[in-house]
RNA sequence: CGGAGAGUAGUAUAGUGGUAGUAUACAUGCUUUGGGAGCAUGAAGCCCGAGUUCGAUUCUCGGCUCUCCGACCA
């Protein structure tokens, strides 16, 4: 991508009237666009981070089997009062009359949707277990949006629903899908705890977040360093400077964002919608499930929470929006033509190569604003062309997050990027 | 939903009971180019409504919007 044609520009100043390191940052550079409060677009530097995300996330999905599908937004209102929601949710889902007068409601999640179309396909026990999960956009009438992309009233969620035949297959999912997970976040570049916290109405057993330690978080947990075992303050029995219950290692207390929760939902949505399977005994059964959130959004702003200096964003190689910033500074009293091939050539050789660059070719910036933009922007690695280093045959190579930058000649260079 | 703060140009800000200034971004020209270049010229703005007033961007009331703290956070 050439930046001359890039769609967004980097803003001099941060946006007056945000607080929170993703909302400034992230606006800044131009990844998202605040339409109200909570409400964010996704522009094209953004939606290429979040779509890495979202492919990283299928990826380690379809992995454990789950399979892909995409649920509507609109929800009926006999649905919801199958399970009590249309009423106990009603203060954080939009609700409304459509032209004909019918009751209609935006999901703030789907285990309501899922279950009534998975009743047309469970049939026996032979039909299980199953897991489908979609990416899709869930609205909550929030009291109160916050932080950016952290907390936001329409917002991404990955939603992968499980339905067992028992609590014993139930159970050895749920522990797939921790691995599933860990190994999403360790991808993102984000550490996490997995945290015990309250099932909430579906169920007695803990439910289990995945939380990511930052200042910038609105829950707060406690955790155990040596053997990472973790609770969330709500349901905690253990104190900052305390022995972990479970190998009395020193108990740490932090603020953390919730990127993911699982949740054993037993058969509290398969019996009030009526999903019943054919055990092997010949009985009906309820079906047993499980439902599991990720927020690739909120994702995308954790990830810069907890990586970015005063520069701007630091991105982890595998979901940045470019891998390359390639930067052409120029000279006039230099043969500019020559410099500008030699820079063209480069950019043209790493597309064929199926790199991602992002080529600043930009001849009406200085070399201070190029360095900035790309500083801000954070693609892991920035590549200078200049008549100083097409002196020397060479181009200059320097990481986001290092000082150091490495000389290397053409011909040496055009080896190593496979 | 309680509390606090804030709405002036694309962005960030100053200021005033007599219709607004700066920076930056933008346009044009010239000079520039290794850490947000310089000069010149130009285009661009007081959230909405009502009230007070000869006159309101400014004061009063109402509304809308945004942010922060708290409550809430299947």
């Amino acid at each position: 991508m050439r930046q001359s044609q890039l769609f967004t520009k980097i803003l001099k100043e941060s946006p007056k009237d945000e607080i929170s390191a993703n909302a400034k940052l992230l606006e800044r550079a131009g990844f998202i666009f605040k339409t109200m409060s909570g409400v964010y677009d996704y522009l094209p530097l953004g939606w290429r981070v979040l779509s890495k995300i979202n492919q990283i996330i299928r990826e380690e999905i379809n992995a454990i089997g789950g399979q892909e599908l995409h649920l509507s937004a609109f929800q009926s209102k006999d649905l919801w009062e199958k399970t009590g929601r249309w009423q106990t949710l009603a203060d954080i889902m939009y609700q409304f009359k459509d032209q004909s007068g019918h009751d209609v409601g935006l999901a703030t999640t789907h285990e309501e949707a899922v279950t009534d179309i998975a009743k047309r396909f469970i049939r026996s026990y032979k039909d299980l277990p199953v897991f489908v999960y979609q990416i899709q956009t869930k609205f909550r009438d929030e009291p109160r949006a916050r932080s950016g992309l952290i907390r936001g009233k329409e917002f991404l969620m990955k939603d992968l629903y499980s339905f067992h035949q028992d609590e014993k297959d139930l159970d050895l999912f749920y522990k797939k899908v921790v691995k599933a997970y860990l190994k999403i976040f360790k991808r993102l570049g984000l550490s996490i705890f997995v945290t015990e916290a309250s099932g909430g109405i579906f169920s007695k057993e803990p439910s289990h977040e995945f939380q990511a330690l930052t200042l910038s978080g609105e829950d707060t947990i406690f955790y155990c360093q040596k053997c990472q075992y973790a609770q969330n303050r709500e349901i905690a029995t253990m104190k900052e400077g305390g022995q972990c219950p479970k190998c009395s290692g020193k108990v740490f207390q932090s603020r953390a964002i919730e990127v993911g929760n699982i949740f054993k939902l037993g058969t509290r949505f398969s019996e009030a919608i009526g999903l019943n399977f054919i055990s092997k005994d010949g009985q009906a059964r309820p079906a047993i499930m499980g439902s599991y959130g990720i927020g690739p959004g909120r994702a995308m702003g954790t990830i810069v929470e907890v990586s970015s200096d005063e520069r701007g964003i630091i991105w982890p190689e595998s979901v940045a929006p470019y891998g390359i910033h390639l930067i052409f500074l120029f000279r006039e009293s230099v043969k500019k033509t020559r410099l500008k091939k030699l820079a063209e050539k480069i950019y043209q050789d790493l597309q064929k190569k199926n790199i991602e660059v992002l080529y600043d070719d930009r001849e009406d910036k200085s070399a201070g604003e190029k360095f900035a933009d790309a500083d801000l922007i954070g693609a892991p690695l920035r590549i200078v062309v200049s008549d100083k280093t097409m002196a020397k045959d060479s181009v200059e190579i320097k990481k986001r997050n290092s000082k150091k930058i490495e000389v290397v000649k053409i011909s040496r260079f055009n080896q190593i990027k496979k």
